[in-house]
DNA sequence: TCGATACATCAAAAAAGGTTGATTAAAACA
DNA sequence: TGTTTTAATCAACCTTTTTTGATGTATCGA
């Protein structure tokens, strides 16, 4: 998913000036960032994780009613978009959202549907 | 990509209230969206887009250096998600960005790649 | 009417993403 | 130390998305 600087990267960006060599890396950002967000599965976690504060994977597998193994799959995404932290405690790994990150990425309405005061 | 109300869907939805049914509508709107905008070339058509203002299939395969074919791909599915608006004018579609729909879809900072005053 | 232009659509192939069940690893506790 | 609990990872499989090159369709000008 994430894009390495490799030769096909080099060779894209030949002929290109700054400008666009950096806006392409902003595309390249934020395309990472939809693209966590961009599953109704994972949207879902967001919602359930910002209403619970903080939350196990083993509680959040009986909410969503999804197999352990699926589940820690879409919160490495959204973990590694940024979009939520993780703290181990034990044997124990809680989530939380990274609710800076969404007030910059979505708009304020959209930022709603994961905001604990509703 | 659009998910139809299917057998599956009316199974799935069993056993669970009216919220969960109406916000699982939400989760699936906004994926739609999201999935739309979850994509380096998609955010750098939206942003040529906003640039020009308005902006035909033909210039903008020049400007993104890619086949036409690929491009119509493309903005269809940014057409489908009602990030983009299309005028057809002879024998050209001239594109241009849905200002409304992304504004309410991305944080202020982020709009600034899709706003023409830059 | 006969090309030429502009663009959408199609089917097949390739690439990316998601699911599954099993295995591994680390902490907790008897 | 042996067992249980929690969660990450893995490989095989399946599904969805993207690319490719070709074809279809409508408009325009000669």
């Amino acid at each position: 998913m994430k894009q390495e600087m490799n030769l096909q990267h080099v060779i894209f960006t030949q002929g290109m000036d700054l400008d666009d060599v950096l806006l392409n890396q902003v595309f390249e950002k934020y395309e990472g960032k939809f693209k966590a967000i961009a599953d109704k599965k994972r949207i879902r976690i967001m919602n359930i994780i910002t209403r619970k504060g903080e939350i196990n994977v083993c509680e959040l597998a009986l909410l969503m009613n999804m197999a352990q193994s699926k589940l820690s799959y879409h919160l490495k995404i959204l973990l590694d978009a940024n979009l939520i932290n993780r703290v181990i405690k034990g044997t124990s790994s809680y989530y939380s959202l990274n609710q800076d990150e969404v007030n910059h990425l979505l708009s304020s309405e959209l930022c709603c549907l994961f905001r604990p005061t509703w």
